[in-house]
RNA sequence: GGUCCGUUCGUCUAGGGGUUAGGACACCAGAUUUUCAUUCUGGUAACACGGGUUCGAUUCCCGUACGGACUACCA
């Protein structure tokens, strides 16, 4: 068996589409099941769409989520360069070589020429207007020109472009890791431009080309290309490669949450999640659009869930590492259908392993925000925050969310609990629990604990009745970590000024 | 329009000629937590439709419907 070589080969024209990280994950999960190289191949062929900072954008993505890559842009290796862009005399070589061997030839329409062409196809009532076999003969190219006007065409320096002249009515097959077989009837496929008149050769050319000449032993792409892949098929033959011919696999594409179709920027935006893996501004328009890892979503964690959009492992495990993955990973595992983006399950996935830091960790990201914020605080208090607060969390800022009430007291109190649970019981209680409090030693959890139910006990009152009120007027909230705990954390001093502080305000309603 | 691809709970999916069609997310309910969350237990919920083949089809075949991709000198 030939080693595995696959490649991911996106095209810097704007940020990098979750979609495109999920073909780049299965790339490497292959490549390094088999001790396979991973390659970057960036595919710049088109230069009016290129944008700055595309490429590297590529690059920190890759980096963010742990993807390595082996060999290509940014890391060198035997079959630089990498960028398109920079190989455009080796595909004008293969394109002359087609040409010369009859597979190919040159057109000098205009575009005008190609619109009259599809009008009176049109008119004809051809089902698709294609420049092929049924048409190439009408058109202003070198099998309809003498030879040597073309010369003089091309001596001139008149613009054309390179076509593939696609054989009529021919079955081309392949065979697809996904799908099976696929049989397309070449008169389907028409006459590509396989170099530009730019000099650039398109995506066909140089795909196939550059596939051949960095001996890729699995193309895996989304699905989009399985239409265009029996002309690849095509372009392995003419220029005798069929033997090197990779393997092909079309990944399934991923959907919009909702209705049908492919998930696109707009539907993010609309549903208010990011498509981005990281934060990109459009260069054009400066627009930011916020993503993933600026949302608060972990490397591993959308790993997992993007490794799961479209492959499973057959068994029930669900949770996996990038180590497991590639243990586990399989193409014959890839489904078929497209999968729709499911937000919800990639945030459980982040809470998943959220909760699986250290508090150490969380930490980090709460003492993070406070600096921000302009909040001085200890590792030790942060770290107890964020003990309190680790099972209540999705995203690394609802520590911050939640946990903000550490360091301000409530000014304001929910409105629903102060008519249901403010009550003359719990202002007797609340004014004997101040009392208690400053004796209480040590301010633990457990020690306050007692104090309170030894108040509730002398009153004759439930502790949980009063519960509620007393979280209220220590948060202004009905919800929120274990209040024991919050109390220690508070400190004795702070826990009775908010519980003053509501009793001096709410006095009027609770008695 | 044409070509190609697809279709199992709301979503991601397992399964595969005879199963109580399994799991996860979400949702709902109960339990525990003297609050909230967590956790635990349970529940609702699916083989697109029509023909074959077969003793038997959700599974195989053919159609239909629906959905999607492609149909550029874009990738």
């Amino acid at each position: 068996m030939k080693p595995v070589r696959v490649r991911f080969a996106p095209s810097p024209t704007g940020a990098l589409h979750i979609g495109g990280v999920r073909t780049a994950l299965y790339n490497y999960l292959l490549a390094r099941k088999h001790n396979g190289t991973m390659i970057l191949r960036i595919e710049d062929t088109d230069q009016n769409r290129y944008v700055p900072g595309a490429e590297e954008y590529i690059i920190n993505t890759l980096n963010w989520v742990g993807i390595q890559i082996d060999e290509g842009v940014g890391k060198g290796g035997p079959h630089a360069p990498y960028r398109q862009s920079e190989r455009k005399s080796i595909y004008k070589q293969y394109a002359q070589q087609l040409v010369d061997e009859g597979n190919a030839y040159y057109a000098f329409d205009t575009e005008q020429d190609l619109e009259t062409m599809r009008e009176r196809l049109k008119a004809a009532g051809d089902a698709n207007q294609q420049y092929g076999s049924g048409s190439r003969m009408q058109m202003n190219n070198s099998l309809t020109l003498k030879k040597e006007e073309v010369d003089n065409k091309l001596a001139a320096g008149d613009a054309y472009v390179i076509r593939l002249k696609v054989p009529a009515n021919q079955e081309v097959r392949l065979t697809d890791l996904i799908r099976g077989e696929v049989v397309v009837n070449s008169s389907q496929i028409d006459d590509k431009v396989l170099m530009k008149s730019d000099g650039m050769p398109t995506y066909h050319l140089a795909n196939v080309v550059d596939d051949y000449l960095m001996k890729i032993s699995h193309v895996i792409r989304g699905e989009e290309w399985l239409p265009s892949a029996p002309l690849h098929v095509l372009l392995y033959q003419f220029l005798s490669w069929q033997n090197e011919m990779p393997q092909f696999a079309h990944l399934p594409l991923l959907l919009k949450p909702d209705g049908n179709g492919k998930l696109s920027k707009r539907d993010a935006d609309r549903m208010g999640f990011p498509i981005f893996p990281l934060n990109w501004t459009d260069p054009a328009t400066q627009e930011l659009a916020t993503g993933f890892k600026e949302s608060g979503f972990l490397p591993e964690a959308l790993i997992n869930f993007l490794a799961f959009l479209g492959w499973n492992p057959g068994t029930e495990k669900e949770i996996f590492s990038m180590t497991e993955l590639v243990e586990a990973f399989s193409i014959e595992r890839i489904g078929k259908a497209g999968a729709k983006f499911d937000i919800q399950k990639s945030q459980w996935f982040n809470q998943h392993y959220l909760r699986a830091k250290p508090d150490k960790e969380l930490a980090d990201y709460l003492l993070a925000s406070l600096t921000s914020e302009g909040i001085s605080c200890s590792n030790e208090k942060a770290e107890k925050i964020c003990f309190a607060l680790r099972e209540r969390i999705t995203f690394p800022h609802d520590l911050w969310e939640q946990g903000k009430i550490f360091f301000s007291a409530p000014t304001t109190f929910d409105e629903q609990i102060v008519s249901k649970k403010w009550n003359l019981d719990a202002v007797r209680t609340l004014s004997g629990f101040i009392d208690a409090i400053k004796t209480t030693q040590p301010h633990s959890a457990d020690s306050i604990k007692s104090s309170l139910e030894k108040v509730t006990g002398e009153l004759g009152i439930k502790t949980g009745q009063i519960l509620q009120a007393l979280r209220m007027s220590l948060t202004g909230g009905a919800s929120g970590p274990d209040l024991m705990l919050t109390m220690e954390i508070l400190g004795a001093v702070e826990t009775v000024n908010r519980i003053k502080y509501a009793l001096d305000n709410l006095k009027a309603k609770g008695s």
